[in-house]
DNA sequence: GGACCTATCTATAAGCC
DNA sequence: TGGCTTATAGATAGGTC
């Protein structure tokens, strides 16, 4: 999707591995979020970044940061 | 999505509620996976869905169905 | 229930600032 | 680095078999 069609393969490039993170990362928790809700099911998310932040989406723990 | 917008609410028919479940979960399943691999990160999802099936995505248990 | 279809909606790749 | 923008690839709602 978006202006051209990408593998699914590591990005090497840093930076734009990056954004990708940030942009597909919230992507994931949205819909994580609206499975959760739409079907009224348990749906947890844990998502480690590269640089070792841990994340975690619960319908309880709604969008943490840790 | 689709042929129509819906808003993110409780789905109550309990058929249409199923069906969208094993979509929208394979989505994101699908969407884990890619950016575990394009951004090399750590992601697990844990869905339990209303049935109580617990279904775990990492990248050292793939897609695994307990 | 599952597999396929497709019109339509959404996410996002690549840019620009 | 962090927001916007926009063209386009991808997800999916509703339907059929």
């Amino acid at each position: 999707m978006g202006r051209g069609k990408i593998e699914i393969k590591r990005i090497e490039n840093t930076t734009n591995r990056q954004v990708t993170f940030c942009k597909r990362r919230n992507g994931l928790l949205k819909k994580a979020y609206e499975l959760s809700v739409l079907c009224d099911a348990e749906v947890a998310l844990i998502v480690f970044s590269s640089r070792g932040r841990l994340q975690i989406l619960d319908r309880k723990i709604a969008f943490r940061e840790l």
